[in-house]
Parts: C-alpha cells; sequence; structure tokens
RNA sequence: CGGGGUGUGGCGCAGUGGCAGCGCGCAUGGUUUGGGACCAUGAGGCCGGCGGUUCAAAUCCGCCCACCCCGACCA
C-alpha cells in the first residue's frame, strides 16, 4: 500500500491570497506569497507551507538523486563553526560582515556557517592520508546564512537558504577536472530534470575564492544577473568576467601634447562632444577608495570599469568609489583629472589606454584638457590589465561575432578551488612517490530555494503557478462541485480513495466554495492536473479532466477514473 | 552602507488636527453553486515604536525600528 500523499484542502494552514502583498515585486515572490507556500519571517528569512515545501522537497530529491548518482556521499555538517577555523584560512575577512556571528556562554566565537569549505577540508585533514583514499565528492544539504547586504525576491536571495554544497577532494588536476565535469552533467540534469533551461556561464569566484568558476544561469529577462553572450559560439560569461574586444589599433602618427581649455566641461560625452572625437578617443580616470587609500584608474571614455575585475587585479578587500572629499584630498581634480605627471598615487590602467592614438584627457586643472594624449609615451600606469566591463556589440574574444547581453537567474555556481584552503587547513597526503602534497578541492552549490523561485519565474500565467509535473506539490487537484442533492460528494471521496490507493498525490478541494473561487485557487496553486466531479458531466459518467497549461478539458468516464489518471500522469 | 518608498483589522486601501473607515476575507443564519454569488447580523485595530507640540494627534515635529525597491555582494 502506497504511503497516502493527499490533502484535504479545507485543511491546509495556508490561505491563498486574492492580491499580492503590495510592497513585493518578484513575480515568484508575489505568488508563492499568494499560494501560501512560503510565509515572511524577517528580510530574507521565509517559512515553508506545507504546499511549498513539498515542491521544496522535489527539487532537493532531484538535487539528491542526481548527486548520488555521480558518486557523491551525503553527510551533514554542522551549522555552528568556531571562528577560529575561519581564521586559519583567512575567509572570514574575506566574507567579512556577511557572516552572522554569535558569542556563547564562555564569549566564544561562533559563525553560522555561509559555507563549508573549511569544514571539509578539516575532515579531508583527518582522514585522507594516501593518494589511494581520493577521489572524494561529499555533499550535504543545509541551510546557510549570510547577512546578505540586501536580501531580495522572496526565494530569490535570503539571509538563510537551502544549499546543496558539494565538495571534490582530488590528487592531481585532472582528477580536479574529473570531478568537474562530472559536476557539469550533474547539474545539466538537474535543470532539466526541473524543467529549468540553464546556460553554462564563465564567472568569477568571489569570496569563495579558487582561480576557475562557472555559473549555470537561468536566461530570463527579470533575472538579476547580467551575462554576456556570443551568438555564433559557445562563449557566454557573466558580466563580472567576460571579456570584449576592445578594438581599434592606434594608426595615427603622435601629435604633440596639445592643452585646450574646456569651459564647465565635466562628463565624457562632453567632452568628446566638446572636441569633436568619439568617446574611444578620450581617456576616463575613476578614483577608487581602496581598502582605506585612493588609487587612481583611468580607462578609454567608450569603456566602463568593472569594479570585479579591478578588486581582483588588486588583491583587495574593500574597493569603492573614492568620494569627493578623499579625490581633493588627495590633489585631484575631478571632471578634469589626469594621468599626465601624476605623482603619489598608486595608478592602475585598463589595457584600453594602448589601444587607440591622440587621446583626449584631463589637465588635472579645472576647465582644461590635453589633446593628443599616448600611453606610454606621456604616462605611466603602476598596473596595467584587463579592467574594463565587457559590452553588447563588442566583439567577442573567441570568434570576433558581437556580442550580446542578456539577464539571468544564478541558479548554480561551481568552483575549482585548487589547494589554498587545504594548505591552510593542513589536508594533505602522500602521492605514489611517498611526498605529502596538498588535496586538490573543488566546490559545487545549488540553492534549493531560489531554484525553486527561478522555476516558479518561468512557469507561470496571469492565473499563477503553471508547476511542471516533476515539482508539483501535488499532481492532481480534485474539485468537486458540490450541488444539491447530487452524488457528487459521494463519488468525489470514493474517487480520492482510489486516487490514493493507486498512488497519484491529490490535493483534494473539500471545501463548499464555488465554483470560480475553486478554479482560481487550482490555476494560482498550479496543479498540473485538474479534476473537476459535477453534476452536469456526472450525469453521463463522466469526470472533466484538464491540464493547468491547457485551455479545454477531456472528459473521461468516472469508472476506473484513478487508473486513467495515473496513466496520464504517468505517461506525460 | 548610499539612494528611493511604505508602515492604519488576515490582504488591498481611504482617512491634513476634533467619534478610526471602506472593499475583500472571517463568524452566524438564510438563499445560492461551472470562472473570485447574494441578503441580513456580527467579530476583529496600542493607526510600527518612543518622545515632543497641542485643549485635542493616525494626521504636525524629532528620534528610532521594520519591511520593500535600485546599487555594491551572493546559491
Amino acid at each position: 500500500m502506497t504511503p497516502t500523499a493527499g490533502l484535504r484542502l479545507s485543511q491546509l494552514i495556508s490561505k491563498t491570497l486574492r492580491q499580492a502583498p503590495a510592497d513585493t515585486e518578484t513575480i515568484s515572490h508575489q505568488l508563492l506569497l499568494r499560494a501560501g507556500m512560503i510565509f515572511p519571517g524577517a528580510a530574507g528569512v521565509y517559512s515553508y507551507l506545507p504546499l511549498g515545501w513539498r515542491a521544496f522537497k522535489k527539487v532537493e530529491n532531484i538535487i539528491r538523486e542526481e548527486m548520488d548518482r555521480a558518486g557523491g556521499q551525503e553527510a551533514l555538517f554542522p551549522g555552528l563553526q568556531p571562528l577560529e577555523l575561519w581564521q586559519e584560512t583567512g575567509r572570514n575577512t574575506a566574507f567579512g560582515p556577511t557572516m552572522f556571528s554569535i558569542e556563547d556562554r564562555k564569549d566564544r566565537r561562533l559563525v553560522l556557517g555561509p559555507t563549508h569549505e573549511e569544514v571539509v577540508a578539516q575532515l579531508a585533514r583527518s582522514y585522507v592520508r594516501s593518494y589511494r583514499d581520493l577521489p572524494v565528492l561529499v555533499y550535504q544539504i543545509q541551510n546557510k546564512f549570510r547577512d546578505e547586504l540586501r536580501p531580495r525576491g522572496g526565494l530569490l536571495r535570503g539571509r538563510e537558504f537551502s544549499m546543496k554544497d558539494l565538495y571534490s577532494l582530488d590528487a592531481d588536476e585532472a582528477g580536479l577536472d574529473h570531478s568537474y565535469q562530472l559536476m557539469i552533467d550533474a547539474y545539466r540534469r538537474i535543470y532539466e530534470r526541473c524543467h529549468l533551461p540553464a546556460v553554462i556561464v564563465e564567472a568569477d569566484s568571489g569570496a569563495i575564492g579558487g582561480k576557475e568558476s562557472h555559473e549555470f544561469t537561468s536566461l530570463t529577462p527579470t533575472g538579476e544577473d547580467e551575462i554576456i553572450h556570443c551568438p555564433s559560439c559557445t562563449y557566454a560569461a557573466n558580466l563580472e568576467k567576460a571579456q570584449g574586444q576592445k578594438g581599434e589599433a592606434p594608426t595615427d602618427a603622435l601629435l604633440p601634447l596639445d592643452e585646450i581649455a574646456t569651459p564647465s566641461i565635466k562628463t565624457i560625452e562632453a567632452l568628446a562632444q566638446f572636441v569633436g572625437v568619439p568617446t574611444s578617443r578620450t581617456l576616463k580616470a575613476v578614483f577608487y577608495s581602496v581598502d582605506g587609500k585612493v588609487v587612481f584608474t583611468v580607462i578609454r571614455g567608450d569603456l566602463d570599469i568593472n569594479e570585479v575585475k579591478l578588486k581582483n587585479l588588486l588583491k583587495c578587500n574593500e574597493l569603492r568609489m573614492a568620494t569627493e572629499e578623499e579625490v581633493a584630498g588627495a590633489g585631484l581634480v575631478a571632471g578634469s583629472a589626469s594621468p599626465l605627471g601624476l605623482k603619489g598615487i598608486p595608478t592602475m590602467g585598463d589595457d584600453s589606454i594602448a589601444l587607440g592614438a591622440n587621446l583626449v584627457a584631463g589637465a588635472n586643472r579645472d576647465g582644461y584638457h590635453v589633446k593628443n594624449v599616448n600611453y606610454p609615451r606621456d604616462f605611466q600606469v603602476d598596473t596595467i590589465g584587463d579592467i574594463a566591463s565587457a559590452a553588447a556589440g563588442q566583439g567577442c574574444p573567441r570568434c570576433s561575432a558581437p556580442l550580446q547581453a542578456g539577464r539571468g537567474i544564478e541558479v548554480g555556481h561551481i568552483f575549482k578551488l585548487g589547494t589554498f584552503i587545504s594548505q591552510k587547513i593542513g589536508a594533505a597526503f602522500l602521492d605514489q612517490e611517498g611526498a605529502s602534497r596538498p588535496v586538490i578541492m573543488g566546490s559545487y552549490g545549488i540553492g534549493v530555494g531560489r531554484l525553486l523561485a527561478a522555476i516558479v519565474e518561468l512557469h507561470h500565467d496571469d492565473k499563477g503557478i503553471t508547476w511542471p509535473l516533476s515539482i508539483a506539490p501535488y499532481q492532481a487537484y480534485l474539485c468537486p462541485l458540490y450541488g444539491d442533492g447530487s452524488q457528487v460528494g459521494e463519488v468525489t471521496e470514493e474517487l480520492y480513495q482510489e486516487m490514493l490507493k493507486v498512488g497519484i498525490e491529490v490535493l483534494f478541494d473539500d471545501r463548499e466554495d464555488s465554483p470560480g473561487v475553486k478554479f482560481n485557487d487550482a490555476d494560482l496553486l498550479g496543479i498540473p492536473l485538474r479534476l473537476v466531479i459535477s453534476q452536469r458531466s456526472l450525469g453521463k459518467g463522466n469526470a472533466e479532466v484538464k491540464w493547468r497549461t491547457e485551455k479545454q478539458p477531456q472528459l473521461l468516464p468516472i469508472e476506473g477514473l484513478a487508473q486513467q489518471v495515473k496513466a496520464l500522469l504517468w505517461g506525460s
């Protein structure tokens, strides 16, 4: 006998909301709230109510099955971790205030785990002795805590959220590459089973650290991530990481410097227009406060600084735009700042400053600019590299076709960590030659709730959620329309038991409400298959069966309906 | 943290100094039952909090808090 997987709607703790709470914006946030699937606790913190929890568990189980299939071993690591563990790798400073930190009764500092690389490295330190112990894939599905700067979009970014995090331990780079590929394949299957199209993009590794990293992104116009992708080859990257061809090599003969008056010109656009050149013939200066010091950056005028790239190049913890006071305090003139004759301030240049000749730059004197500035003839920078944001229209770094920009939701992120954590934690093993070597790690995360929200973002219509069958909290919505003195009640009760018996997950709308109320709730809740039992069709021995995403119902005989419905569901 | 917004019954909202209201929902009774029915009668609010101004504050002033949205961060 299959365990009962039915629920009488009249007994459900949550109620549907006719209107979405006014202060919500994101569609998945609104629908999950309206459907009574989640309930807000604090900013970025939610309860999962019974229907939402069932959908959550379906996603979770798909992830679990695919991790197991890939050879992952499920475990559960502590959410509470001693701060000392984080001090061993120094990542407490990289995470900074994002980590929730508490004190126990003995004033010992603990953090609420934002991720678990340290814990796993500790495990490796204890258990991994020999190359024979490798490779290992170990994972957990557990709530993470991150005091995000700004939680948003309901389940899309919370401060407490469930994440599947798998860690690979390998003996060498080839092993890591293999583990990495296993995970890519597993992730692809997960998204497929969730009916969530996702593309893999190159990404920055951020606070997690490491050398190589990819994100899985579900492309949707409402997404929070900007993606740069090439329409003609497979290149795709997160904006933080994306590269675009900057074009325009210097061909002109270098002309002598020429200072010109540029009264009240403050922006690059105004300057270019005033001088009569494209913005790509100008130099733009931007100032940052980097760990408390002012840093001068210079980039070609048509490009924008990418702060993530800059931060990576500088290897700093805190980076923000410098304030006016800081700029003035460093002796710079905002609006006419110049790399020319600059001294005493660290300078960073985008490599685009070498592309193009005879550029217009500031004179570091209010109201003046200088023409025919050329790098490196007229100025130098301390560091030069790619610190520009790629943009649509630039050439693809692989095939030169014009790049396109799009938006997406990050639904997974994988990292080749290498050895920087294992080295610091002291997780080492003996190789075949008997030499001690640090374990090579990878880490692979999927936010379960975010995945659920992303599914709603992609699967809804104006009436509500349209869950894929694999995710829906229940497979069928049993909807009797109680007329007076009819058989509908009895027949439906019987059918309900029958459906449970054959193993269908059924939500039984046993409420005495009017048809409109019930139909609208059925649509809002997004249950894939709806069964209407009413006097109308019952008279001819039929019931109406309708897919959520289809307009027209089909009539099926009430006799043996449970089996028929099962066939429909299993066959789809 | 910077910028913007909102806090009045479960949800959506009105209420510019003088009795705290409306719609939906909820309860009871009745009539209804194929896309959010109708009538009647009810219940339900420390107007986010603290302080101030005033004879009188949801309303004016100050401080604080919470939540939402934009940015930096992230699964």
